[in-house]
DNA sequence: TGCGAAACTGGCCGGGTGGCCAGGACCAGG
DNA sequence: CCTGGTCCTGGCCACCCGGCCAGTTTCGCA
């Protein structure tokens, strides 16, 4: 770190649609006190633009299941979200397996990894 | 979708460092072609610049540990980890016990998220 | 040349997990 | 009125998980 105030802002793009990204490209190439990041260069900061298609509809997450999914992100197992919730482990395991189907997971652990890819939950 | 090809490209800006913000949008705010969104517009691309994760010292893994890490992450089982890198359930549970102690984590979900939010691995 | 760290393997076991079956209550929409 | 969705609960059971005990080899470092 320990950056000179007055250097260059070094930005990288992370861009999946190729139109985009040079066009981006064309506009900061122009910009005084902006540079484009080199292959592999450390950049103060990135340009991103994900396809989000990966995301069709928000994959309709009852509020419940967004319920027993933030605790399953905190690491809290079946008895304790039941506790947490007031409800009984086995409506919590009811949940959880909602939560395995839609968003295709084989295990709780997978099933917060994508909930997270997806924007579903913030870690 | 289904955007002009000549419109302004619209960006948003999440950054923490208030003075890296201010600099970008006040070099980004003079740029023909490309303007910043308003509060709560959906923009093409987003310029991101987050904390680099606090995390002390790395917290030394293993180049085996971050092996198992990173099935973990993908959902895998004990047995599916054990399969994949050619070792037995019991070295993999072995891993997994490090990895819980060294992340402070209460089981492999809660292992998994500690992980990515200290930056260990990429969801 | 010891000595610790890392990696690897085994058995054992209590408790957790996930899939299956079943049911009931509530409420909006056809 | 009846259907469908959400939410809730129970039992049963195979399997997985994590923690405990024990051991081995290999490697680098002092």
């Amino acid at each position: 770190m320990s950056e000179d105030k007055t250097a260059e802002i070094v930005l990288s793009l992370e861009i999946d649609d190729p139109a985009l990204a040079d066009r981006l490209a064309a506009l900061l190439g122009n910009v005084a006190g902006l540079r484009l990041a080199a292959p592999g260069e450390t950049a103060a900061a990135t340009i991103v633009a994900r396809d989000p298609r990966i995301m069709p509809d928000d994959i309709a997450l009852t509020q419940r299941e967004l319920d027993v999914l933030a605790l399953m992100a905190e690491g809290a197992s079946n008895k304790m979200i039941a506790r947490q919730l007031g409800i009984s482990v086995h409506t919590v395991k009811f949940h959880v397996g909602s939560l395995l189907d839609k968003l295709d997971a084989t295990g709780r652990t997978d099933a917060v990894a994508h909930a997270a890819r997806r924007g579903v939950i913030e870690l």
